[in-house]
DNA sequence: AATAATTATTATGTCTCATAAATATATGCG
DNA sequence: CGCATATATTTATGAGACATAATAATTATT
């Protein structure tokens, strides 16, 4: 029987499937693999925050906030990569829980000031703890080397794309200046 | 005024904020750096499959039945850890557009074998090129060295789990054998 | 003063993932 | 055999994160 041309050096691919599940092309991607491994860190930081009655993004934003008091929506949610209509959900919930409160500036009355409460920072640094617990736990593996290296070519990746969206090939006008 | 207890070593908070946003606790936590790359790579396959009509976890269910031809969709699914109900959308799909075949098992006729089609092997084929160039545009500051790193990195996250759900602490009974 | 731009919001839709319940078939046991 | 139990697939449904269009309020610009 002829074989089609196999892409892969792996072993071939036997007639009916075995108990054995062979991977196909996406192994070798660097973004399965990071949504695999995102998958459990992001479960474990999940449950971590759930404890606390915040979901992930919501604890991102007062991350944020407590980082940064008086900043205004549109920058969080520009910080955060949020879109500005979902971070209404999220700021609404954390100033109804009293985690952080919402002042109109005076100079500018379309905009407002997020800062935390006292309430707030403390939920906060608490949820902060139980997230980096947690995660210490999925990264045992790792030594505090590889964890260093990982967040380095995580944050090439991250960068390389807002600097420089494509590259010789395949676009058709000249580059903006 | 007493500086309240800060956790980071950056730099202090200024009373409203400037044009500049500091990260709160959550850029040194894996998990966040996880996502943001996460987020680049995935937009970039996203778009790359889009071309062929296809999102990325239906090219993922076709790639592993290219390299599996005869799969049951529990094993399927089991593998990719996606749910049966959510695959079955899935695999529906493939199978209206002609991509793979969905034949009753004589033996137990509960499962279905999935085969690829000589149109979907077409396809994979030519989708897995363009999500891999697309990839390679955002990898573009890894070398190959770096990149190989990269996936051993996170598959030690990823397999870390599976193995060792919990570690000395924080369990109540015996482990199993 | 009139027009345009900005901030925040409301309404709405999509995509991915998760759970409960229903159906069809197979297996084990009296 | 007949009945309870288990498994594979499917249907229905909901939650969570993300995205876009339209609106309201305010400010900036002409």
């Amino acid at each position: 029987m002829p074989r089609a041309r196999s892409n892969s050096t792996a072993p071939t691919p036997s007639a009916s499937s075995p108990d054995t599940v062979f991977e196909g092309a996406i192994r070798g991607m660097v973004g399965y693999n990071l949504k695999r491994a995102y998958i459990v860190l992001h479960a474990a930081a999940r449950a971590a925050a759930e404890d606390f009655g915040l979901r992930v993004p919501t604890f991102s934003c007062l991350s944020v906030i407590v980082r940064n008091p008086g900043i205004t929506p549109s920058a969080l949610a520009e910080h955060l990569k949020i879109e500005r209509p979902n971070l209404v959900v999220i700021v609404d919930e954390l100033e109804t829980r009293e985690l952080i409160r919402r002042t109109q500036m005076k100079t500018d009355r379309r905009r407002y000031e997020l800062t935390v409460t006292v309430r707030g920072r403390r939920l906060h640094d608490q949820a902060a703890e139980a997230i980096r617990d947690a995660e210490a736990q999925c990264l045992q593996g790792l030594g505090a080397e590889d964890q260093a290296r990982l967040i380095d070519l995580l944050n090439k990746i991250e960068n390389a794309m807002t600097e420089a969206p494509v590259s010789a090939a395949e676009h058709t006008g000249p580059p903006p200046p």
